[in-house]
DNA sequence: TCTGGGGTCCTAGGACCC
DNA sequence: TCTGGGGTCCTAGGACCC
C-alpha cells in the first residue's frame, strides 16, 4: 500500500506510552537518581520488571531473577527498589487525566499506555498536536511519553516503537508522515509486532516470514487457515485496515487475586488465611464494578524452579447456586475448596483465587428456593468498602484473613507513597 | 463385527499482552 | 535460599440433545 493511500485513511490512532514508566515515577521524587541506572523489582522482590535506559543498554533483560544478576547490578552501582504500585497508580491517573484533556476519545490500555482516537484532526496539524500532548504531559506530570500514530492499532504500536528506538525529538512518530512505510516495516522484526509472541514468531520465521513487511504481504486467508483469525487480523491491520476496534471499558469477566508468599508455607492455617485475604480483595474488585460472581476457583502451588523439589500445583472450583458478591460466602467457599486440594508436605510458594461467571447484579433474577444476597448483606459489604476507602486498606477486615500474616510478601526496598500518604509527602527545603 | 449426523454449550489449555 | 500478577481471546474436544 502506498503512503499516499495510507495518509488518506480516515482513522488516526495514537498510542501514548510512558517511557520507562516505573523508573520515571521513582526519579521524579529522587532527582539524584536521574543519572543512575535504576531497576524496579516485582512483587516479593523476585525479578526485575522495569528498567531505566541504562539497565536496558547494559543488557539486563526484562524479568531477570534478581538474585542472579545482583553482582552485576552492584558493579554498575545501580539503584534497585521494590515496586511501589501505590505511587505508580497515582502517577498513572495524573497522566491519563492530562491526556483526557486533549480528546474525549481515550481508552486507557494499561497502567502506562493509552489509545487516543485523533481521527478528527486533519493530517497537517496531527503531528504538531501530538507533540503538544507529549510536551504538556511532561510539564504537568513529570513523566516523559512517546506518541506513535497510524491508521490502525497495530501500526500505531509500530510507530510508537520506532519513536522510542530512534529517540525522536518531540517524541512523536507518525507513520503517515514517514519516509517510506515499506522501509519502516522492513526494520520491524516479526516478534516485535503487537500480538506476535515467542511461539508464533518462531513458527513464522521457520516459514520465511521475518519482518513486518513480510507478514503484511502474506495471504490473509491462507494465514488464517494456518494460524487463526487473530493472525489474519494482524495482517489486515498491517495493511491499514482496522480490525481491532476501540472497545469501551467493559466490566471484567474474571477477577484474580493471587500472590507469592514472602517465605514458603507448609501448614493449612496460613494458606486458609491467604486464600481468605485474596477472596476479600477479589470481592472488593467485584463490588466496585457492581458485579456478582457465580463461582470461585482456588489455586495453590509450590515453587516452579527447583528441580530437586516435587512440583505440586492444584486448583478447584466451587459454584454458587445464586451469584453473590458477599465476602463471607466467598471466604467460606474458598476455604472448603482449599481443604479439598490441600496436601500436607509440599512447601507452597503461592496461592490465589479467581472469581468466575461474573454478571451484572442488576441483571440477576430471583430464584424460587435460593436467596440472592440480602439487602442486609449488601449494606454490610458497602459499609466495609466505604470504611476501607476512607481509612485505608484493612481498616476493617475478616478475622479469617489473619492478623499478622507472616507469609505476606517481601518488599524490602520500597520507596515512600509520596503522592498518596500524608506521612510520605516529600519535604522541600 | 457392524452402530448417524449435526448443532450447541461448556471447559481446558494455549497464546498473547502489559 | 531467592524466579510477578492480572487479564483477554481463541480453539479443540467432550458432553449432550434431537
Amino acid at each position: 500500500m502506498s503512503l499516499e493511500k495510507l495518509s488518506k485513511t480516515s482513522q488516526q490512532i495514537a498510542l501514548v506510552d510512558c517511557n520507562n514508566f516505573y523508573a520515571s515515577c521513582e526519579r521524579i521524587f529522587k532527582p539524584k537518581w536521574a543519572k543512575r541506572p535504576l531497576g524496579i523489582l516485582s512483587n516479593n522482590d523476585g525479578c526485575i520488571v522495569a528498567r531505566s535506559n541504562e539497565l536496558k543498554e547494559a543488557g539486563i533483560p526484562m524479568g531477570a531473577p534478581y538474585f542472579q544478576i545482583r553482582d552485576q547490578l552492584d558493579e554498575m552501582k545501580a539503584v534497585i527498589v521494590s515496586s511501589n504500585y501505590t505511587l505508580y497508580g497515582n502517577m498513572s491517573a495524573r497522566v491519563m487525566n492530562t491526556l483526557g484533556q486533549f480528546t474525549p476519545e481515550i481508552e486507557v490500555y494499561s497502567i502506562d499506555e493509552a489509545w487516543l482516537d485523533l481521527s478528527g484532526f486533519c493530517h497537517l496539524s496531527l503531528d504538531a498536536y501530538a507533540r503538544e500532548i507529549a510536551a504538556t504531559t511532561l510539564r504537568h506530570t513529570g513523566i516523559p511519553v512517546s506518541v506513535g500514530i497510524g491508521p490502525t492499532r497495530v501500526l500505531a504500536k509500530i510507530a510508537n516503537r520506532v519513536c522510542k528506538k530512534r529517540k525522536i525529538p518531540g517524541r512523536v512518530f507518525n507513520l503517515g508522515s514517514a519516509e517510506s512505510l515499506d522501509h519502516v516495516l522492513e526494520t520491524i522484526e516479526v516478534q516485535d509486532i503487537w500480538g506476535i509472541g515467542r511461539r508464533l514468531s518462531k513458527k513464522l520465521r521457520a516459514s520465511g516470514i521475518h519482518t513486518a513487511k513480510n507478514l503484511r504481504d502474506a495471504d490473509p486467508d491462507s494465514m488464517r487457515r494456518q494460524y487463526s483469525v487473530v493472525m489474519q487480523r494482524i495482517i489486515m491491520e498491517l495493511r491499514g485496515v482496522p480490525c481491532i476496534g476501540v472497545e469501551e471499558i467493559q466490566p471484567k469477566k474474571q477477577i484474580i487475586s493471587s500472590r507469592s508468599f514472602g517465605e514458603r508455607v507448609v501448614e493449612l492455617e496460613p494458606l486458609l488465611q491467604s486464600v481468605a485475604m485474596h477472596s476479600t480483595k477479589a470481592a472488593e474488585k467485584l463490588r466496585s464494578q457492581n458485579s456478582v460472581c457465580g463461582a470461585i476457583q482456588v489455586s495453590i502451588r509450590t515453587g516452579r524452579h527447583n528441580p530437586d523439589e516435587e512440583y505440586y500445583s492444584q486448583s478447584a472450583l466451587a459454584k454458587f447456586a445464586m451469584p453473590t458478591a458477599d465476602t463471607r460466602k466467598l471466604i467460606n467457599a474458598a476455604g472448603q475448596v482449599l481443604r479439598r486440594i490441600y496436601r500436607k508436605g509440599p512447601r507452597y510458594a503461592k496461592a490465589g483465587v479467581m472469581l468466575l461467571n461474573i454478571s451484572q447484579d442488576n441483571a440477576m433474577q430471583g430464584h424460587l428456593f435460593q436467596e440472592r444476597d440480602s439487602e442486609k448483606a449488601i449494606a454490610l459489604m458497602n459499609t466495609v468498602d466505604q470504611l476501607n476507602r476512607l481509612y485505608g486498606r484493612r481498616a476493617v477486615f475478616f478475622a479469617s484473613e489473619g492478623c499478622t500474616q507472616q507469609w505476606a510478601m517481601r518488599r524490602q526496598q520500597c520507596t515512600p507513597a509520596y503522592t498518596t500518604r500524608w506521612d510520605d509527602l516529600p519535604v522541600v527545603r
